[in-house]
DNA sequence: ACCTGAACACCGTTCAAGT
DNA sequence: ACCTGAACACCGTTCAAGT
């Protein structure tokens, strides 16, 4: 059993993650400084980086716990198309509820190492479509920036609707130059009530539609 | 002619606005900060504060400046799909460069006010190729958050890049366990190459397509 | 009316020192 | 080996005071 020097540490990377978890769930991700989680395990800030690099890194090995316990559920369709809506429907389910994760992983259109059966699942789906691997992986990163974007879209809308100046698009859609713009201004003030419908569903099936023909 | 009292102005809106400008696209939206504006006009960071609300109301009115000298260039195809397709390109091509925009007006899903002509163009071809005004407002937004995702993906890829730590990717390819991801151990190392390709167009021809079906 | 200085309440991270 | 305190170099914004 080999001997460990120095002294014994007081805190663990599973108490920061723990730690980070709870604010994140509990205030959202703009709570989550390195000084707030140092605070709730009960050290400071700087001892923080003996556990992790820096605040990325924490970051990272968050959406990693997060991805572990999200289900895929099984398949229920026959057909190729149905499995990839199906598991691109769940990916979106898991995310949408935390969509700060969108932004972490943005570069990576892959996701985190314990949620690749996501990509796994909608790959193999247009393989089994037909499509060769290159054709497949496109495919998929295709959905995948249709389901960032999305989510992206969604959180922002959220945050503005609880802030006071909904008004800018309001704003923009009054006199409108029917000349100049006509399908807008006929539009009008129905702008609002249709782009608050979700939306997701219907482009995910023309995006799988159109990439399986 | 109006009597103006008080003391006379020492900057103006659109000297800010100049200035922010050069720092944006010298420097890049990380350093557009209140106080470096500032110091561009030759001022305080508080005088700011008397000719935009806040560093949200200022990304805002750069935006419109940048919106209204983006040209959207005359249809040449005959068909509402290569119409749209043609709308949504030149839409991505003016965002591509200045990644922040998206950024910016997430949450509105209809850009600037000076930059409506491309939603317009969209949904104008949509509606000449059958779809009512609801499903053609629903087709501009999926394509919207589409473009948005791929733009932002595309964006966070790049400054990845400059990054050292390209790594993390790679590590999450090596050894995965083919029983468990087999069509994503299959790929291995092309991952990266094919991870690389640029395929908005792929996508937005698929998702033409299909809205249109 | 417009500008300034000082201040508030924060950030992430480094570094030398302590145990 | 692990933790601490002080410090660095920043943020956006408010507020009272000056011209």
């Amino acid at each position: 059993m080999p001997t460990r020097t120095g002294r014994p540490p007081k805190i663990s990377r599973d108490a920061i993650l723990a730690a980070a978890h709870r604010i994140v769930d509990t205030e959202g991700p703009d709570a989550l400084t390195m000084r707030r989680v140092a605070r709730e395990v009960g050290t400071t800030a700087m001892a923080l980086y003996h556990h992790v690099r820096d605040k990325d890194d924490l970051l990272r090995l968050l959406l990693d716990d997060y991805a572990a316990g999200v289900p895929l559920p099984d398949p229920v369709s026959d057909d190729p198309a149905g499995r990839a809506v199906e598991a691109a429907t769940a990916m979106r389910a898991a995310l949408a509820p935390r969509p700060w994760i969108v932004d972490v992983l943005r570069a990576d259109d892959l996701l985190a190492r314990r949620a690749l059966r996501f990509p796994e699942a909608i790959i193999d789906a247009f393989m089994t479509g037909g499509l060769d691997a290159e054709d497949a992986v496109d495919a998929y990163r295709i959905i995948w920036h249709y389901t960032a974007g999305e989510i992206s879209a969604r959180a922002a809308a959220t945050r503005r609707r609880t802030d006071d100046r909904l008004t800018y698009r309001e704003q923009v859609f009054t006199g409108l130059d029917p000349a100049e713009l006509p399908r807008l201004a006929a539009l009008g003030e129905r702008w609002e009530e249709l782009a608050g419908r979700d939306t997701y569903d219907k482009g995910l099936r023309a995006l799988v539609h159109g990439l399986l023909r």
